[in-house]
DNA sequence: CCGCTATGATTTACGACGCC
DNA sequence: GGGCGTCGTAAATCATAGCG
């Protein structure tokens, strides 16, 4: 019984990655506050209303972000120049 | 309600995040026997008692420490499906 | 089709804070 | 006032999507 309900579990799983649209809005929220990429409740309702996935699913976002942007900071360096540069580019409009 | 000290390092942005603490336990999965034995007795109750801490923690070859914090996260899980549960039906 | 890695989700372990 | 509660998170690990 337990192992068939742990199987209907890890079947919840079963996952796709988001959007390119979704990541790009989390990108940016990121990138742009990567000093302290701590979204507050506020912000993750926002970004999960804008991306249309759950709250959860931002938090997961962030937390799988930050440790693998931290453990190879290198290879996030051309993502993170990107996303520097089109944020400047808003910014300027 | 989330702040540690850290001193300012402007060319390494990731000096002001949070620092796990060195003395940290590695985490350790736990055997399909143990979360097996900790999910009925969740069933049977969402809290323990001392006495049912320390026996759980003596079959399962677990310090009481990680029996207590295992029905802590499980509760926050069941809290988080729950909610999933009821906002889908809105 | 296959192996590999990127990615989203889940599992341990803890610090911060609250309450009694 | 020490011990257990929740909350948010780090870090490791799991499962698989999906690319080359």
């Amino acid at each position: 019984v337990m192992i068939l309900r742990s199987r209907f579990l890890d079947a919840r799983r079963k996952r796709r990655n988001f959007s390119k649209q979704a990541t790009e809005i989390l990108n940016e929220y990121f990138y742009s506050h990567l000093s302290n990429p701590y979204p507050s409740e506020e912000a993750k309702e926002e970004l999960a209303k804008k991306c249309s996935i759950t709250v959860s699913q931002v938090s997961n976002w962030f937390g799988n972000k930050r440790i693998r942007y931290k453990k190879n900071i290198g290879k996030f360096q051309e993502e993170a120049n990107l996303y520097a540069a089109k944020t400047a580019v808003t910014a300027a409009h | 309600h989330k702040e540690e000290k850290h001193e300012l390092d402007p060319n390494n942005p990731v000096a002001n995040w949070i620092h796990a603490r060195s003395t940290r336990k590695k985490r350790c999965p736990y055997t399909k026997y143990q979360t097996l034995e900790l999910e009925k007795e969740f069933l049977f109750n969402m809290y323990l008692t001392r006495d049912r801490r320390y026996e759980v923690a003596r079959v399962l070859n677990l310090t009481e420490r990680q029996v207590k914090i295992w029905f802590q996260n499980r509760r926050m899980k069941m809290k988080k499906m729950n909610k999933e549960k009821t906002d889908k039906e809105q």
